[in-house]
RNA sequence: GCCCACAUAGCUCAGUCGGUAGAGCGCAUUCUUGGUAAGAAUGAGGUCAUCGGUUCGAAUCCGAUUGUGGGCUCCA
């Protein structure tokens, strides 16, 4: 056994130390499931009544006094009969009784808490050295909405005190990473609660760093076969009918506009109107494939307490595009949009993603042939590039099998980024067709794809990559120019002028401050480069640079240190 | 949407037992004109999220609403 697994018993014991602190505070407990987790583990209670965090210290001096009575955990083996008697009081284990299979579960006892688990265990409860109880929240029975909610308490379980602090550490580091955090620090953007949860507002310098990806974006689609679309913001109800939209998707959709007397919906997603252009004449195979990309912002309901800073929003702007393309050009077509995927992930330096290939749900349209050859590209795709991957059976979109890639925040959070799937129901309900060699009327294949995924949560997770000290070429403000005193702005607005011509995205700190409270400032502001113009710059033409990290670079010619920020600019570094 | 918590100046946060509000940063003005992470003084800035209740009196206690955070469900 290794020391992860080792790991995992030990957290998934401290559950259950947790469940008989629980128990001996309230004897009609409840008891669900209490797993180990990363880092930690939690169960799930049913609680005569709701806990406050008051109460954990509470929970975690009567779990130590478990933990130092040292008691044993024993296993015995009954019969299903034999269990329902002895969890006659535990729904919820009565429950899980009926669901396994065999004919004998496995029961687990320490002190005077005893609970269907199947193990394993360690041997006494003193094995468990460190724990800390961290947050309660509330979870379905089951995970399943329509059933009770129950209280679920999460802890954290280590090998050691030492590394039970460093965990705890961890996470203050990382909230300091936290784009919400960030995002007011460096004043990059708002969700100002007077528009709505949500909706965000980019300022000034989150809106450079939009443009910068924009920028990069578009040129590389251009540069790889794509043509950009833009279309309205709202359609006919009749649309979104034809789409299916209105059938599957409509409490995601905010409640229609109505205009002489039709209504018009704010758009969820770009697919229709791509679609649109797509039908706008009749389609040779021979200009297949067709890819159409688009920035295009989409409105989508969220329930109110799923929204989170950047990273899930209710208006957001897709990195969206629709490949239409003959069957003969779909593993071509899939090959080059992971290539293409790939590129972006490594420009933006994400070394750390998961890969999820998602196939056929059992409540599926389209027919079982075309579901296995996309799915089998998509595998073949993954394999090609030899990224290790997730099968999430029956996961798919009922239109389609996909591919996701998630990337994890600070915390550890996976959000999904990419997507890439593939539609058998939108070219059947727009009844789309190309022309092929023989003559007759195809079906095309479609594929959606946002490789960022929605520039949004791509932001966030930005943010948090770099935390917030991003590259020369995204810096909202790339060069700091500072004047050592007064008498030196008028030479520092002529360097802006230079650098601005450049392309360089400059500032001048002319405030009459201190060089050194200035230098604070463009520090605590992660811009990369600050220039310092005093005499001795004056006089000699020349700059004395200093970089984000403290380094000082030697003094130049302006003209050399304008060139070192363009070649970085220009190489993404 | 559901469970728990939280909401005080632009930001970060104090505010004891219920007696009508404070700091630092930032901002404005003035002084200072400096050499690689904080020069100084003065000043402005608050319906204590909103609405209602209890009370002689509420930032403080209670309820509702809104928003935020951590989860659950759902998703880019």
């Amino acid at each position: 056994m290794n020391e992860a697994e080792k790991l995992e018993i030990m957290r998934h014991s401290a559950s259950h130390v947790m469940a008989e602190a629980i128990l001996s505070m309230f004897p009609d407990a409840k008891f669900a499931i209490g797993p180990a987790i990363e880092n930690g583990f939690y169960y799930d209670f049913e609680l005569p009544r709701s806990l406050s965090p008051d109460d954990l210290p509470v929970i975690e001096n009567k779990m130590s006094e478990i933990i130092k009575a040292n008691l044993p955990f024993t296993r015995k083996e009954l019969t299903k009969e034999e269990a329902k008697k002895l969890f006659a009081n535990q729904p919820y284990k009565l429950e899980l009784i009926e669901d396994i299979a065999d004919e004998k579960v496995g029961i687990y006892q320490q002190g005077k808490f005893v609970d269907l688990c199947r193990g394993p265990h360690i041997s006494s409860t003193g094995e468990i050295k460190a724990f800390k109880l961290m947050s309660i929240a509330g979870a379905y029975w089951r995970g399943d909405e329509h059933n009770a909610m129950l209280q679920r308490v999460y802890g954290i379980a280590f090998g050691s005190k030492q590394e039970l602090d460093e965990y705890l550490t961890k996470i203050e580091e990382a909230k300091k990473r936290d784009h919400r955090k960030l995002g007011k620090d460096l004043d990059l953007f708002l969700i100002p609660e007077e528009i709505g949860g949500g909706l965000v507002i980019y300022t000034p310098k989150g809106g450079r760093i939009r443009t910068a990806v924009e920028d990069f974006w578009r040129k590389e689609h251009f540069a790889n076969g794509y043509e950009i679309l833009y279309t309205p913001h709202i359609g006919l109800s009749k649309l979104w009918e034809t789409s299916g939209h209105l059938g599957f998707y409509k409490e995601n959709m905010y409640s229609p506009i109505t205009i002489d007397e039709q209504d018009y919906y704010l758009k969820p997603m770009n697919c229709p109107f791509h679609i649109l252009a797509y039908k706008s004449r009749i389609r040779s195979y021979r200009e297949l494939p067709l890819r159409w990309a688009e920035l295009g912002t989409v409105y989508r309901y969220e329930m109110s307490g799923v929204l989170s800073g950047l990273m899930r929003v209710r208006g957001f702007t897709q990195d969206d595009a629709h490949i239409f393309c003959t069957p003969e050009q779909m593993n071509a077509e899939i090959s080059e949009v992971l290539r293409f995927l790939l590129f972006m992930l490594d420009t933006f330096g994400f070394p750390k993603y998961k890969v999820y290939l998602s196939t056929r749900p059992k409540d599926a349209v389209g027919e079982q042939q075309k579901w296995e050859d996309a799915q089998n590209a998509l595998r073949h795709v993954i394999d090609e590039n030899k990224l290790e991957y997730h099968v999430d059976e029956g996961g798919g979109a009922f239109y389609g099998p996909k591919i996701d890639i998630k990337i994890e925040d600070a915390l550890g959070r996976e959000w999904q980024a990419t997507t890439i799937q593939f539609d058998f129901n939108l070219p059947e309900r727009f009844n789309m067709t190309y022309v092929g060699a023989d003559g007759k009327e195809h079906q095309p294949y479609m594929i959606h794809r946002a490789l960022l995924g929605s520039w949004e949560r791509f932001f966030g997770l930005l943010i948090e990559h770099y935390a917030g000290a991003f590259p020369v070429w995204l810096s909202p403000v790339q060069v700091k120019i500072i004047p050592v005193s007064d008498r030196h702005n008028e030479h520092a607005r002529k360097l802006e002028k230079e650098f601005k011509t450049q392309g360089i995205r400059v500032e001048v700190d002319d405030r009459s401050e201190r060089m050194n409270q200035k230098i604070r400032q463009a520090q605590l502001e992660k811009i990369p480069y600050m220039v310092i113009i005093g005499d001795k710059e004056i006089a000699e033409n020349t700059v004395s640079v200093r970089r984000r990290s403290g380094e000082q670079l030697p003094t130049q010619p302006l003209a050399a240190f304008i060139e070192t920020v363009c070649k970085e600019i220009a190489n993404k570094s």
